[in-house]
RNA sequence: GCUGCUGUAGCUCAGUGGUAGAGCACUCCCUUGGUAAGGGAGAGGCCGUGAGUUCGAUUCUCCCCAGCAGCACCA
């Protein structure tokens, strides 16, 4: 006899070895019917599993948000079985569910192309249809090792051999076909429903790891309606359409060639937007008791040996040789033999020269030292992504340079920073992971313990919600990121605080503390937006183009109806210029319903038209991006709505 | 860097084994027209680079380069 509790208190008993399709189908028919799995103490389950002694059961409908995985995981099986029933060839490996949807990687000399996909689809409407129920079998694992050696499944008992020996070895099957998988699953492939869709085909490494074959993917989507993947297309449609790729050439912002691949080509109107958001910051920092400097692009690379830079980063760093190139078209530019200097790929080694410079006290810290550094990385070809991920970038970078027992109240400080700067550009929704140690670090256990427990309890203090991204520390020290989600729900990485206790120790920087003696310095490494790049091409998609007025290239046109009117328009545009607006006059002959059109697909937020009309009255006619009609105002109340809209949000009183 | 796909006018894209087309943009002309495209004319391309097959290649094949998607890496 065995007790059953279920989430609205009750309890009851069943016999030993009751499964959950047995308990539900006792309670209602109807409610059986929708039931798709259990969660057995919280953990998602099989229907069919038997139920032990006092656990808390809770069905699982299959609408219920938590389905989701099991819809998207079941989906995954089905692609594979249809995939296989196709290509008879190809070799299964892992299909796990991600964020939006599953993928599936197969073993094929031939990759699939988007044609294939229809006709899989098709494939696994047939086998849902076909309603096989999930049955799950415990096997032994060298019998497990032979069937699937025998099916010539081989990166399956690579599988099998990375299970740990004290865990089942699990096999779901869904009519002949059967995969090795933990589950849960859900009643019968029907339960997939019609809501799928394979989305793109894509080549990945087996297990993640470059140094090993290249599989193919299939990346798939479902959910529990047709309505809700129609949602999420049209999600991704509307992602697309924001690409600020796109809206970067059509706004005419900046450009990328060959010739600087991964480095920006800032148009007048880009670097309008740019220059803004770095007055900007700089007046936060300033505010916030930060020192800015400069510090040069080219070091010599002893100085990166130093910091462990050349060791553990070299591969991403531009290395310079420090001689003058041969003239003599006959001989080789470059002698080979000269010293090396390297492009700065992060500022912090020289931060800490500046620091290095005279004798600190404990009672000059904290010192905040900013700089917009230009840096350089030789980031892989395939990494680059438009403003996203370039060579050359400029952070909106500081080092915070203090004490320990200061830590918790500068990483108190750098979140107010954050929350004031992510709230002004619009931002509300900021999640934080504590990211740890890396395989790929400088410095000893010790030193690591100290640093991410430091950090940790920091962020405690701050009293802010965290998750724990295991292993994506910086090489020097746990990094905390913060993510910024955007208007159409993507997450971007912007700030980060990282705590370092090495590169103090390896450059040799220290004050003079209370008592008199040498002591080493705690970093921290912070940026609130991240790269200016990467957070510009954020704002253009989260805006989709609209920058909000204080950001805006050019915040007020000023269109004519007529000739007649192009007087007062120069007039106008003077008076808004003279008031420190970006405006512009439309002269042209061309009709009022063009100008329009052309200066709202450019996201100019305001139109003025200027008619015969206006002209003789001293009025503009006013129309904001986005909306219908118009406004007519005087050119003077005009001009003073606008300087209040336009002013950066710091300098708003 | 790896896998796949792509590379034709400033942009978006057709197209063909016999050296090319559209729309928008651009220039000029007509039009002075009240809030998202007025009309007409014109100019503009070594069809990514190099090699091969061929009488002939932008088209077919290969190398390279770049872009895109994903992977890996990452801000």
């Amino acid at each position: 006899m065995i007790t059953v509790n279920f989430p609205d208190g009750a309890t009851r008993d069943y016999s030993d070895g009751t499964t959950g399709t047995a308990v539900v189908e006792g309670i209602s028919k109807s409610l059986a019917k929708k039931t798709v799995a259990m969660r057995v103490n919280g953990e998602l389950a099989d229907l069919s599993d038997p139920l032990t002694d006092g656990v808390a059961l809770e069905f699982v409908l299959r609408d219920d948000p938590s389905a989701l995985e099991l819809i998207r995981h079941d989906a995954a099986h089905v692609l594979a079985e249809a995939v296989q029933e196709i290509w008879p060839q190809t070799q299964v490996t892992i299909g796990p569910v991600i964020e939006n949807g599953f993928y599936y990687d197969f073993a094929r000399d031939e990759p699939f192309s988007e044609d294939d996909l229809r006709q899989i689809e098709k494939k696994m409407t047939q086998i849902i249809q076909r309603g096989a129920r999930f049955t799950k079998e415990i096997w032994d694992r060298d019998e497990a090792k032979r069937v699937f050696k025998a099916k010539g499944e081989h990166y399956k008992i690579e599988l099998i051999d990375a299970i740990p020996l004290d865990q089942d070895l699990k096999i779901y099957k869904q009519g002949q076909w059967f995969d090795l998988c933990r589950g849960p699953h859900m009643r019968t492939v029907r339960d997939v429903g019609n809501a799928f869709k394979l989305t793109k085909v894509a080549g990945a490494y087996w297990r993640g790891d470059a140094k090993n074959a290249v599989l193919s993917r299939i990346y798939g989507t479902a959910f529990a309606s047709k309505a809700e993947l129609a949602a999420h297309l049209h999600m991704l449609a509307e992602a697309e359409k924001r690409d600020h790729r796109k809206i970067g050439r059509e706004l005419d912002l900046f450009h990328f060639q060959e010739e600087a691949q991964g480095s920006v080509f800032w148009h007048p109107k880009g670097f309008v937007i740019y220059n803004q958001i770095e007055a900007y910051i700089r007046r936060r920092l300033n505010d916030a008791g930060y020192r800015e400097v400069k510090t040069p692009q080219l070091l010599d690379h002893k100085l990166w040996q130093q910091s462990g830079h050349w060791e553990k980063f070299r591969a991403s760093m531009f290395v310079v040789p420090d001689e003058v190139p041969s003239t003599d078209d006959d001989q080789p530019v470059l002698s080979g033999t000269a010293n090396l200097l390297a492009l700065k790929p992060m500022n912090c080694p020289a931060h800490v020269q500046i620091f290095k410079q005279g004798i600190k006290s404990y009672r000059d810290l904290p010192i905040r030292m900013a700089e917009f550094g230009c840096c350089h990385r030789n980031e892989a070809h395939g990494a680059l992504h438009g403003l996203m991920r370039v060579r050359q970038m400029t952070q909106d970078d500081a080092h915070i340079f203090c004490r320990t027992d200061q830590v918790t109240d500068e990483t108190k400080k750098f979140c107010d920073l954050l929350d004031r700067v992510y709230a002004d550009f619009g931002f509300s929704d900021v999640s934080i992971l504590l990211a740890t140690r890396p395989e790929l670090r400088t410095g000893d256990d010790e030193t690591w313990d100290l640093a991410e427990k430091s950090l940790e309890e920091a962020l405690r203090a701050t009293g802010r919600d965290f998750a724990i991204n295991e292993g994506e520390g910086a090489f020097y020290g746990p990094k905390l990121e913060f993510n910024l989600k955007d208007a159409i729900g993507r997450s971007w990485q912007c700030g980060t605080l990282q705590l370092d206790f090495g590169t103090p120790e390896r450059l040799d920087a220290s004050y003079i503390a209370e008592d008199g003696s040498r002591q080493r310095p705690v970093m921290l490494h912070r940026a609130v937006l991240g790269t200016l790049e990467r957070f510009i091409g954020i704002l253009i998609e989260n805006h989709a183009g609209r920058m909000p007025i204080w950001l805006a290239p050019v915040q007020v046109v000023v269109a004519t109806i007529v000739s007649e009117a192009d007087e007062a328009a120069l007039a106008l545009v003077d008076k808004l210029r003279a008031a420190g607006l970006r405006a512009e006059p439309d002269l042209r002959n061309e009709k009022i319903n063009y100008k329009v059109r052309e200066h709202s697909v450019q996201k100019v937020p305001v139109i003025a038209v200027l008619g015969k009309r206006e002209a003789e009255e001293g009025t503009v006619s006013v129309r904001r991006l986005g909306a219908e009609g118009s406004v007519s105002v005087t050119v003077d109340e005009l001009v003073k709505e606008l300087v209040g809209e336009a002013t950066p949000p710091d300098l708003d009183i």
